[in-house]
DNA sequence: TGTTTTATTTCGGCGTCCAAAAAAATGTTG
DNA sequence: CAACATTTTTTTGGACGCCGAAATAAAACA
C-alpha cells in the first residue's frame, strides 16, 4: 500500500519530475519542459525557481547556442542541471584492475584513469583499504577536493552485496567476502554503494533508452564469466542484497562440468572463456577451472581454429552455445521477456555460438512463448558499465536532495 | 518516469488507501483509519464523507457489536465498505469442470455452484458461448439481475493471455487458442477478465499477508500439471500478456520425456502427475502423456506403492523431486525468492518427493543464494484459487472507481 | 518607434491537507 | 439528575500546490 499524500509528495514528485526530464533531454526551456512534464508555465517558474535556489539547476546563458532559428519573441533561457551541484566517482573493479570515473551532476564524465594493479591475491581485510588509498590518490593528483565528491559508485565483477557493501565472490580474487563500502565511507568519509556490472549494465540501458527497456528484459554478458542485469518492468531487478541474477550459476546439467564457484553444470561452466577453453582442449569435466584470467589471446586462437574447421574447437562453441540457449529457454519459461542482449566479449564469436545456441532455444521453449522474443547482440559493453553506475547513483542522489527540498518561499527566490 | 502530481492525485490516492485499508483491517472508525493510513481525522472526515455519497462505504450500526468495551465518550462509528456497491462473479475452469463464486464489494462470497460439465473437447468457437451460458442460467436462477454484477474474472488451468482475453492453451481441453472474454462480453455485458489460475494463488497469498509477501516468492502449484504464481516485490508478476511463469514448461533436462506442451524434458513432463504416472508404470519417455486427467485414486494407489517400498513408485518420486528442485534452483540462480511455497494436491506426497527435491536444491544452487530461501509446503489450494481471483478483480474496481472520483462538494455531503 | 510574437512571471482561485477549536455523544460522579 | 470527563467527529481557518488568465519582458519586424 502505497504512502498517504500531501502537497508536499506533490511538489516533491514534481520537482523530481522536473529533474529527470531535464537529465533525459538535455538543456530545455521553461515552457519545454511544461510541454514535456504537462505541467503548467506557471508551476514551472516555481518549481524551476526553487531548484536554482539550491542550485541544482542553472540558466544556460546561450546566446551563442542558438544562432539556427531567430525566431521573434522573446528567446527562451534554456535551463539545465548544474553540474557542479554534485559528483559521483565511480570506480569499477574487475580481473583486469581498478578503474576510475569521476562524472559531474550532469553525468557527464570528468576525469577517468585505470589503474592495471594486481589485486587478485590482496587480503579479503585489505582490499577497501586499497580502494580508498587509491581513490585518495586519484583525487590528490587531480587536485579534487573530498568533499567535492557526493558519492562513490562501485560496479564489480560478481556477486556483491549491496546491503552489506561486500564482495561475496568475484573472479577478480581469491579471496571471498571481502568488505569495500565500510572501510572506503571510513576512510573517507564519503557514502559508498557497491553493485554488480551486469546490473549496471542493465541500468545504462534504461536510462538510455527507458521506452524499449519499460517491461522485462535481460542482458546477458560474456567472457571472464557469464553475468546477467534483469530488467523487470522498467527496473533494474536487484534481489533482496542485491544477490539476485546469477544467470552464469543457474545450472544447466546436473552433475555436469565443474564451475569456477565450485558446483558442477552451471552455464558459465560450459559458456564463460574458460569453460569453451577447457571443451576445445578437450580437457576433463572435473579439471579445475583457471584462477586467473584467460589471455583474450588464448580465445582469438580458439576463435580462429574454429572457423577454420577444427573439430575441438567448434564443440566448444557449439556446447557454450546450447548451454547459454537452454539458459535463455528457462528465462524465457519463467519471465517471457521482451528483450534478450548479449554483449561482452564473448559475442565476438557469437556467429559460432549462434547456431547451437537458437536450436536450444527452440528445443527449449513453448511455440507460444518463444515469439514474443527478441534476441540480439550488442558487442560494446565496457563503457555502459561506467554510464550505468553513474546514472544510478545520480538517480539515488536526486531521490536524496528532494527529500530534503525545503520549501523556499516565492519571495526569495526573485 | 511517473505522472505529474496535483490535488487531484492526492485526492485519489488517499481515497484509495482508505479503500484498501478497509478492505484489509475490517470495520474501522474514522479516528482507526486515521491512525492507520497517518491522515488527519479532519481529512478523514471529507474522504470517507465523500466515499459515502458515492456509495462505496457505509456507516455501521452496530450498538450490537461493542458489548465488549464500555468506554466513556464519544462512541466511535464503525465504517466498512458496502457491500453492495458491486458483485464479482468468479468462474473457475479446470479439468473438473466449471465453478462459479458471486462475491460481494467486501469479497465475501455469496453464493458458489460447481458444475461437473464435461468441456475437454467443447469446440474453441463455442467454450465461450457455454461459459456465457451458465453464468446466465447461475444468474438466473439465483435470481441476480445482470445489471448488478460489476465484473467477471476467470481462473484457468493452463496458459492464458489476459491482453486477448483467450486460454493459449490448457489441460482441461483439446482444443487451443479458445477466445472467452469476449463472447463472454458480448452475450451478458460484463466486463471479464481471464488469468492463470497458479497466478491467483500468488494474487491471494499477497492480499492475505502482505507483508510476508511483501519482496519476491514464488507458488508452485503441483497436480494435473505443474503451475507458478511469481510474486516479484510484492506483486504478482504478469508478463507482457499475461503468460509468463510458465515454470512447469521450463526445460529440465534437454531431450528428456515427452511434455504434454509437445517438448521434451519439461519439469512438469516429471513432476506432474501423468508424468509421476509415466515413470512409476515404466512407461517410455516418449510414450505420449494421457489427454484427460489422471483419476486421483491411481495416483493415491503410486503413492501407496511407494511408501510400501516399491521401486519403480519410488524412482518415479525420486524424478519428479529432482527435476522441482532443479527447476527451483535455476529459479532461485534468477531472482533468489524469499519463499518458495509448493501447493496443490501434488503435495500430498510430499515426504516421497522431499529428499531427493532437496539433494536437486541443494546441488543446484550457489551456496550464498541457497541459504537465503525459505521452502515451505500448503496443501489447501483451491480456495486461494477463489479469493486470489475475488481480490484481484477488486483491485482493478477499486482503481476504476476512483478514478472517476468526482469532487463531491462538503455541502452536499451533509 | 510601434506592433507582433513568444516566454516568463504575477495574481487570484480552487482543491487538498492539517491543527485547533467546537460540537456531539456517551460514561462518571456527587 | 446535573455537571463534569472523555472520546469521536465535524467545523473553521490557514498553508501549500496547482492552474488559468492577465501582466510583463524581451526579442523580431515593419
Amino acid at each position: 500500500m502505497r504512502e498517504k499524500a500531501d502537497s508536499e509528495l506533490v511538489r516533491r514528485q514534481n520537482r523530481r519530475i522536473v529533474l529527470e526530464t531535464l537529465r533525459q533531454h538535455g538543456p530545455l526551456a521553461r515552457i519545454e519542459l511544461g510541454r514535456q512534464t504537462g505541467l503548467s508555465p506557471a508551476s514551472m517558474t516555481s518549481i524551476t525557481g526553487q531548484l536554482i535556489v539550491e542550485g541544482l539547476v542553472q540558466e544556460l546563458n546561450e546566446a551563442v547556442l542558438l544562432p539556427e532559428k531567430l525566431k521573434r519573441g522573446r528567446p527562451l533561457v534554456r535551463l539545465d542541471l548544474n553540474p557542479a551541484a554534485a559528483s559521483i566517482l565511480m570506480v569499477k573493479i574487475s580481473i583486469d584492475g581498478i578503474e576510475l570515473v569521476l562524472a559531474d551532476f550532469r553525468g557527464a564524465i570528468g576525469l577517468r584513469e585505470v589503474l592495471h594493479i594486481s589485486i587478485h591475491d590482496t587480503d579479503a581485510g585489505e582490499f577497501g583499504h586499497v580502494v580508498a588509498r587509491e581513490i585518495g590518490k586519484f583525487l590528490t593528483k587531480n587536485r579534487v577536493k573530498r568533499r567535492a565528491v557526493t558519492r562513490i559508485a562501485i560496479a564489480v565483477q560478481g556477486l556483491a552485496d549491496s546491503q552489506a557493501g561486500t564482495i561475496v565472490w568475484s573472479p577478480a580474487f581469491s579471496a571471498r567476502n571481502i568488505p569495500v563500502c565500510k572501510p572506503v565511507m571510513r576512510e573517507l568519509g564519503i557514502h559508498c554503494t557497491i553493485a554488480n556490472d551486469a546490473n549496471m549494465i542493465g541500468e545504462g540501458l534504461v536510462s538510455l533508452n527507458p521506452t524499449r527497456y519499460s517491461g522485462t528484459s535481460a542482458v546477458i554478458f560474456m567472457g571472464y564469466g557469464v553475468g546477467m542485469g534483469l530488467i523487470i518492468n522498467g527496473s533494474v531487478y536487484h534481489g533482496a542484497t542485491g544477490a539476485a541474477a546469477e544467470f552464469g550459476h543457474m545450472n544447466h546439467v546436473p552433475g555436469g562440468p565443474l564451475c569456477r564457484c565450485g558446483r558442477r553444470g552451471c552455464v558459465e561452466a560450459y559458456a564463460a572463456d574458460y569453460g569453451i577453453l577447457r571443451t576445445s582442449e578437450g580437457g576433463s569435466e572435473s579439471a579445475p577451472p583457471p584462477l586467473s584470467a584467460v589471455p583474450e589471446e588464448a580465445m582469438l586462437r580458439i576463435e580462429d581454429a574454429a572457423r577454420r574447421g577444427d573439430k575441438r574447437a567448434r564443440l566448444a562453441f557449439a556446447k557454450a552455445g546450447e548451454a547459454l540457449g537452454y539458459g535463455i529457454a528457462r528465462l524465457i519459461a519463467l519471465l517471457s521477456p521482451e528483450h534478450v542482449t548479449l554483449t561482452g566479449p564473448g559475442t565476438r564469436a557469437f556467429a559460432l555460438i549462434e547456431p547451437s545456441l537458437r536450436q536450444a532455444i527452440d528445443d527449449g521453449v513453448v511455440d507460444t512463448l518463444r515469439s514474443n522474443v527478441d534476441l540480439d547482440v550488442a558487442p560494446i559493453a565496457t563503457d555502459m558499465i561506467v554510464k550505468g553506475t553513474i546514472d544510478e547513483a545520480l538517480r539515488h542522489l536526486d531521490r536524496e536532495m528532494l527529500a530534503g527540498g525545503n520549501p523556499y518561499p516565492m519571495e526569495k527566490i526573485a
